[in-house]
DNA sequence: GACCAGGCACATC
DNA sequence: GATGTGCATGGT
C-alpha cells in the first residue's frame, strides 16, 4: 500500500487536511462534515467563529435552535446541532468540560467513549482521534472503501474495520502518514473513483483491476 | 431538474 | 445481520 501512497503524494503533494485552529474546531468540523461538502462546513464554522461559539462553555449554554441556525449552511442542521450538543455534554459530564482531560484518555478507551455519543460513528470518532488527538488511527471513508474494493484489495462490501486493518497492516504506524494518506484517498476518490470512475490520468492507472474489481 | 458531498441512527425484516 | 430511510444545504 505504500506504493499507492507514494504515487498519490508525488502527483498531488500534501493536502493540508484539517487546518482547524483548535482541537475543538477540528471536532466540530468532523461532525459537521458528515455526508456534506467541506465548502459548506467552512461556512458553518465561520459563522460559529463569528458568534464566538467555538468554545465548549458557549456551545453548552447556547439554545439548540440558535446553534442550528448558525450551522445551517452545513445541512442537516437540526440533527447536527443535537450531535454537537451530545458531544459537549459528554465532555462536560465525563471530563469535567475539559478537552485536555478528554485527550489524556487512553486511545482505545476514548474511541469507545466517542462511539457512545449519539451522532458519532466510526469515521467521525477516528477523525477526531487522528486529526484532533494525533493518535495513530486510520480513518476510512466511503471513498477509501470504494478505491479498495474497486481495485480488488478488499472484498466487495468489506466493513470499516476490515478496510482499516488491511491498510495499516502494510504501512508504518505514523500519525502524519495516516493523516496524509486519508486525505489523498479522498482526493483520489473525488477525481477518479466516483460511482463512474475516471481512470484516465489516475495515478494508479497502471495498476488497475486485475479482476475482482467492481464492475463498472 | 438530477446528482453529489470527508455519515449516522433508527426502523423493519 | 442486512437493507432501507430521513436528515438539508449548496455546487455542478
Amino acid at each position: 500500500m505504500m506504493d499507492v501512497y507514494e504515487r498519490m503524494y508525488r502527483r498531488w503533494g500534501p493536502q493540508h487536511w484539517w487546518p482547524g485552529r483548535t482541537r475543538l474546531e477540528v471536532i466540530v468540523g468532523a461532525i459537521l462534515t458528515q455526508n456534506t461538502a467541506w465548502r459548506n462546513v467552512e461556512r458553518a464554522i465561520a459563522a460559529l467563529h463569528e458568534a464566538g461559539a467555538l468554545d465548549l462553555e458557549v456551545l453548552r449554554r447556547m439554545p439548540s435552535r440558535r446553534l442550528a441556525g448558525l450551522i445551517r449552511p452545513a445541512g442537516y442542521y437540526n440533527l447536527k446541532a443535537r450531535r454537537l450538543k451530545s458531544f459537549v455534554e459528554m465532555v462536560w459530564k465525563r471530563y469535567d468540560g475539559s478537552l485536555r482531560k478528554m485527550f489524556a484518555e487512553d486511545t482505545a478507551e476514548l474511541r469507545r467513549v466517542l462511539l457512545g455519543v449519539n451522532g458519532i460513528g466510526e469515521e467521525t470518532a477516528d477523525s477526531i482521534l487522528l486529526y484532533a488527538g494525533r493518535r495513530p488511527v486510520f480513518v476510512v471513508d466511503a471513498y477509501t472503501r470504494r478505491v479498495m474494493a474497486r481495485h480488488g484489495w478488499v472484498e466487495q462490501g468489506a466493513d470499516y474495520r476490515r478496510v482499516a486493518e488491511r491498510i495499516v497492516a502494510e504501512i508504518p504506524r505514523d500519525v502524519q502518514l495516516y493523516n496524509e494518506y486519508h486525505a489523498l484517498l479522498v482526493r483520489l476518490g473525488k477525481e477518479h473513483c466516483r460511482r463512474r470512475p475516471v481512470c484516465e490520468g489516475c495515478p494508479l492507472e497502471d495498476l488497475l483491476p486485475r479482476g475482482g474489481g467492481e464492475e463498472t
